[in-house]
DNA sequence: TAGTGGTCTAGACCACAAT
DNA sequence: TTGTGGTCTAGACCACTAC
């Protein structure tokens, strides 16, 4: 390395090839020098070459295979996930199930369904007292063969005991809006609470997120004139997803005022 | 190390002072071990004792600081950035305006505005040629004396020549919505796409986004009828912000049909 | 078999923060 | 001054992939 800057090693070597990947010298896919070849090439001992590779593996701009080599990463999410583009019409299936289908993909998923007692945050979320009754249904969502996304949804029984829809998806009809609707609770609004953070070890193991890319963890309510009717805790892997949300604002000649 | 499982040590370290941090035995702000505590610990090389907390910090777990140990980071983000609460009324302020107002802050910005041409990818969110002359400003927010939030929006000059808002910032009225009501142009929906990655590193330093956490970048553009009249790239940390969206959902007798 | 990345040892010197 | 993490050397053995 040229003693010039007081940067270090391993950033310099990371600088260089992150410009490559930028400029497109490096393009998606293509491998990178490897960890002896940086050696060679830079004169450094292999633990400031892997610190270099590493530092871009961070970044989510390459990705290591053992055996094989280090790659640059695809850049942009695949699918997209979108919320209220409803142009008029209420939503006959869910975000996941239309981002897959225009992805040209058949969505599936597996579920498990439990009665069970509300904790004291899903009480909050769900407007009732902790304890209460509520049906979890934990689900599985799949793009092909891979887990694209997990979800565990809360119903409080209050609502749904008794009626075809107790179930979640035991029924003919499936998705939170069509069922809501048949039994006379007209949802009337989705609230989507957003983080991004990087995966907990069993979310990357099973979502197959790769080093360096990020999880969204979603909090959905779906409320009924204010009250709420279900809430879901979705995660998804923001390598393969993106979300979208179309909101509508009140007309200027609003008869509501401040 | 016992060598009981084929899984590597400093998996198993890292294993170990993660369940102590989720389980509360290490709680936010606390130190974890030294390095050399752990090496002695655990019996292992200094490397493999800084392998297990490299570990952490990627999950976003772990902050470390030089010469002062490796600490518990604060889970959970502190502001909230909401789209769409607007309960009838159109919104005055923007949503990072609010999140900074509803967090005890006072927001502030910066911004430096420049007549230039549509790129191909500005020019097809804004429905305009490509070369088509556009009003780029670009927005630095703070939060106290901290940038929080980095900003670019473009509006076509097609819209805005001539009129008091052709400069964002310069005159009486800020804020999208309004500027583009007092010309007439009403706007009816905003159309928001997350993407969540790691910050480049040029985002992580103005950002001051500490290792391990991702950034949210969101193409956020307005629409009047159908006709987009602003459009932006914003980028904000997702350790410090929360993104939420409230959609309203059309009402189940509505009068468009499939 | 050869080349790749994954893990690990046993050192060294430096920069930074607290005392 | 002491202890912390940051960087780096010069090796070693292993697991995986492609040929």
């Amino acid at each position: 390395m040229t003693p010039a800057q007081n940067r270090s090693a391993y950033l310099q070597i990371a600088d260089d090839l992150r410009a490559q990947i930028l400029d497109g010298s490096l393009r998606e896919g293509d491998r990178l020098p490897s960890e002896s070849e940086l050696q060679a090439d830079y004169g450094v001992s292999r633990i400031v070459a892997r610190q270099a590779v590493e530092e871009l593996v961070k970044e989510g701009l390459v990705e290591k295979k053992q055996g094989q080599g280090s790659f640059v990463r695809p850049q942009a999410p695949s699918e997209k996930r979108i919320v209220g583009d409803f142009y008029g019409q209420r939503p006959a299936s869910s975000p996941f199930a239309s981002a897959v289908k225009a992805a040209g993909g058949r969505p599936e998923w597996e579920y498990t369904s439990r009665e069970t007692t509300a904790t004291l945050g899903i009480a909050e979320r769900l407007g009732i007292e902790a304890g209460d009754a509520v049906m979890r249904t934990t689900y599985r969502f799949f793009s092909g063969d891979q887990p694209v996304m997990l979800s565990t949804s809360y119903e409080p029984l209050a609502i749904t005991r008794g009626t075809p829809i107790q179930q979640p998806e035991a029924g003919p009809i499936t998705g939170v809006v069509p069922r809501m609707d048949s039994i006379g609770k007209f949802i009337t609004d989705v609230i989507e609470e957003v983080v991004a953070r990087a995966p907990r070890p069993h979310e990357a193991e099973i979502l197959r997120v790769p080093k360096g890319v990020p999880v969204f963890a979603i909090s959905r309510t779906y409320y009924a004139d204010d009250e709420p009717v279900e809430t879901a805790d979705i995660v998804i892997s923001a390598d393969r997803y993106e979300l979208a949300y179309r909101v509508p604002l009140p007309p200027p000649d609003s008869p509501t005022g401040p």
